[in-house]
DNA sequence: TAGGGTCCGGTAAGCGCTTACCGGTAAGCG
DNA sequence: CGCTTACCGGTAAGCGCTTACCGGACCCTA
């Protein structure tokens, strides 16, 4: 019964079909649900190839179909200490990772995943082979040049993260303005404290460019007087956000009554500078991240901040990519609800309020 | 010049050898540096290459060569609390993957990556689909019976992480015997601590069988009584560790001169235990870790432990890998040194020294 | 019993690429 | 100047799969 594997290796669609003693279109049909094969004819397919434990070749569907079943990924690598606090970023780009998988798991497909590091050199190169072995590539980031975007998108469709749509590309994103609005609107408004600060986060991220602007405009909008300048200028993390505070205090510079941060580590650097200082939050100054991090809620105070569903962005932007993948078309700029979280350093106190921003 | 892309979608091979005037097999050899083509051919199939902005089609190319350029990668991913203090075995995964990426990219291999949850069904059928789409196979961890191995084996070559080997599949670990030993002897005879404890891992980690038995066999060895039993089951986390020593101590159980602990982060809760009870360390008892993260160094007193060289050991699974694609054979129980981290855990003072185990 | 309709399942083409093979041209030599 | 040798580059086969197309078997109806 048991004869010995013929050729080890390439076992093929015609090792089963023969088994089976069908065709290779029997097989194909019964392996993919096509055509209407008589329980007989599919009964044995099946054995055979529970026998031989066979596994079409991907390369080859793959060629046939005009589909891989296969999403590229990129994204930047926060240098080789991994370790070094970085771990905040490192792990958003995870838990969006995983938000993509989780879609694409749905239909089948896997994700390629390539990571850059901050001066590797051929990235485009690097790209540009993945897109030759996927359908579609999804681009955390900023990865890549409008002119390489464009480049690419040609060969396969391309949804970029957190960033801006091309005329070639597709770019999925967190609603940072709504989130800075109830931010503004809730400290100058509800609070009202008519003076505002915002610590900045890189001055490359198009995200903290969003934010940034929204709080200029909203700020105007609600009638408070807004700090700014380079002095206000962050980097993401908490050193910067202390940093901040520092040179602004030891400049003599008098705070405003709310400083709104470009991210939660920043305004753990703020609050922790400040309570340095003296100046508690809060009572002297409101202090608001964005992110909601998990230890966000487990400051002293709390911290009061929005959240952005990462995991769903990850899924999202997947979706949208398999959707013009197979369909074409989508909307080139799919922006994400963002969730206002009330905790304490606004100056609410007691059990937290949530509210959809 | 530029005249119109023709058809938008497919671009092959084809369209860049008409642009150029030559034949796709010259666009080929040009492409893959076969052959001698003549310096003007050369440069006009780049032309065109440039101007189409080419880029092949990894399937085909995979069918063509038998060479996907692509290993899959299979992970266990933690629950959906990826905040919960797993940070920990996640970030070691995610080294070990960015070691497997470093190894592959060397190769102009890419990694098609596959996590899967703790309660997910279809497993199998998952795996097999991504060994359809591969090279080969890491598989971390336990995620596959040997029987499930020996089956997708047959297809592709899988090197396992972590495990064992079996006779279809390569292994690739730590030297987690010669990294108890260490301990074992520098407690037992550098200091002279004749009773010893092991707080285990998870029971079903083979690594922890692995360390489990090599510290009964090495305390033996060293002429050193050993307590244990079922009191001494931890489970990799500081809660376990803390654990541990409580139930002990709450039995009125009489603690060892030295635990050693299955993973670091165990140690980290059986040290915390014991300062809660008032038993100093290293003074009243020793304790020592596994793994060295990055928090070892930073514990009180720092944590004497033995580092894995996570990254280290992912490149090598893919260089086992590679070369079993490739050339075929390949060691099948390929075991990478560890390193005896000496702090002040163990009882040692002052400037750590190191030691190769 | 013969003709038509249904079902199944086999044959073969083709997906985009690599490469063995071979023919043509130019260079080298007597 | 004619033949050999070398060198390029084109033609075509084939990688493993899907599927359009078609032919055979069977069943139904008249």
């Amino acid at each position: 019964m048991a004869e010995p594997k013929k050729a080890k290796g390439p076992l093929t669609i015609y090792d089963v079909a023969s088994r089976a003693g069908v065709s290779i279109a029997s097989v194909s049909r019964v392996l993919n649900g096509q055509g209407t094969p008589r329980a007989e004819t599919r009964e044995r397919v099946m054995r055979a190839v529970r026998e031989l434990s066979f596994v079409p070749d991907g390369a080859a569907r793959a060629l046939s179909n005009g589909l891989k079943e296969v999403v590229g990924v990129v994204f930047r690598r926060g240098g080789e200490t991994l370790f070094e606090g970085e771990d905040e970023s490192f792990l958003f780009i995870d838990v969006i990772n995983r938000g993509i998988e989780v879609g694409a798991q749905r239909h089948g497909f896997d994700l390629l995943i390539s990571s850059v590091g901050f001066n590797d050199d051929n990235v485009a190169a690097r790209i540009a082979a993945l897109a030759g072995k996927a359908d579609g590539l999804i681009l955390h980031d900023r990865m890549l040049s409008a002119v390489g975007i464009a480049r690419l998108a040609d060969m396969v469709p391309i949804v970029t993260l957190a960033g801006s749509p091309t005329p070639a590309s597709i770019n999925v994103r967190c609603d940072n303005e709504s989130g800075i609005r109830a931010l503004v609107r809730h400290l100058a408004i509800d609070h009202g404290h008519k003076s505002l600060g915002y610590v900045s986060g890189r001055s490359d991220s198009p995200d903290n460019r969003t934010r940034s602007r929204a709080f200029e405009t909203e700020a105007a909008a609600a009638g408070a007087d807004i700090d700014t300048g380079p002095a206000w200028q962050g980097n993401y993390s908490a050193a910067g956000g202390a940093n901040v505070v520092a040179s602004l205090l030891d400049a003599g510079r008098k705070l405003p009554r709310a400083i709104l941060c470009a991210n939660d580590q920043t305004a753990l650097g703020v609050m922790h500078e400040l309570a340095q200082r003296g100046v508690q939050v809060p009572r002297d100054i409101a202090v608001t991240g964005f992110d909601d991090v998990p230890v966000a809620r487990h400051m002293h105070p709390p911290l009061t901040t929005v959240r952005q569903p990462m995991q769903e962005l990850g899924a999202i932007a997947f979706e949208v990519l398999f959707t013009r993948i197979s369909a074409g078309g989508g909307n080139p700029d799919t922006v994400l609800p963002v969730e206002f979280i009330v905790r304490e350093s606004c100056g609410c106190r007691g059990a937290a309020a949530k509210e959809k921003a």
